[in-house]
DNA sequence: GAATGCAATGTTATAACATTGCATTTGTAC
DNA sequence: GTACAAATGCAATGTTATAACATTGCATTC
């Protein structure tokens, strides 16, 4: 079972998030978008589930500052930080998470747990190389940044 | 755009889906489980849909022959499927496709064309091994054989 | 300073995907 | 044929995501 929402907040990461959410505004403003105070705020309770969050949870909790707040208002925030890079979708999972990588010049590796349903992202040049020569082999042209692989993961792996 | 669902049948393949179907029916009985009718049906539809199928789209070719089929009837009969290695779920897509493989010793890489939406099933010794080792150095062990890529099929590559 | 353009947001409804719970039927073993 | 488990029928519900349309706020133009 997923931990609930609130065990995975941590209050103590305020300061490195502050920091994280300062550097995201400022790469938006790079590329001429603008990090509203709605998608800092998705993108802050992204940073707070490390593991990854569902869109409704998300919607709960951004309700308890606007309570106007309904499912577009957290999917055009998603799509906004997925659009620059600052999140991703777990299709398998239907989960968000935070970014943690400067950039995507190497695709990532998404691993999620099918124990606990944890997230990781990974980038691993030799994994990506090997594949690149298998797709273009079969013809295919790796495109999207995006691999999800299901794995167990240490923690899991440990409690056997 | 994906093809109608029409245009993805081909009712010249009756003869081969039978034979397949009639391996499948066996190996099922081998397992101790039996491919009853409406999993026959629903399996002998995804034989049809080459590059994946939505499950309400499957039900409503369902109910063509059966007017009572609801969600769980094409549900249950996709889960079992799922369970013996008949079938898979692309995650990201919410689609099913008939696994045309006969084991899977080793796990398959499930190639999803972001453009026309088609799925790929392809078996690579040499990804894989890259990728096990990789997970095994982050402390994570490969479980589930689906790993999820999204990559341009030829088709599309072709059509630029 | 009114009119226009535009990005973001608000609001309502609905589409699309999937599961639960319980009653009934079917197949099989004894 | 009785008993039991597996499978199915069926209604309701839960979950995830988008469509469609209105409004706000701010910058540019006239
Ligand atoms: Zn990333
Ligand atoms: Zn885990
Ligand atoms: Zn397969
Ligand atoms: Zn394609």
């Amino acid at each position: 079972m997923r931990p609930a929402v609130s065990d995975v907040e941590n209050p103590l990461a305020d300061c490195e998030n502050t920091q994280a959410l300062d550097r995201a505004e400022a790469s938006c403003r790079a590329r001429g978008a603008s990090l509203t105070a709605i998608r800092r705020e998705v993108l802050d309770l992204l940073y707070r589930s490390p593991t990854g969050v569902k869109a409704y949870d998300l919607l709960a909790r951004i309700k308890e500052a606007r309570p106007g707040a309904s499912p577009p208002t957290v999917y055009r925030a998603l799509d906004f930080l997925i659009d620059q890079g600052l999140a991703h979708k777990i299709g398998r999972m239907n989960l968000f998470v935070a970014c943690r990588h400067a950039s995507h010049q190497i695709p990532s590796l998404f691993l999620v747990c099918p124990k606990c349903s944890g997230v990781t992202e990974l980038q691993e040049q030799s994994v990506m190389s090997a594949l690149s020569t298998s797709l273009a082999a079969a013809g295919h042209r790796l495109e999207s940044p995006e691999v999800e692989i299901s794995a167990i993961c240490p923690k899991c792996v440990g409690a056997g």
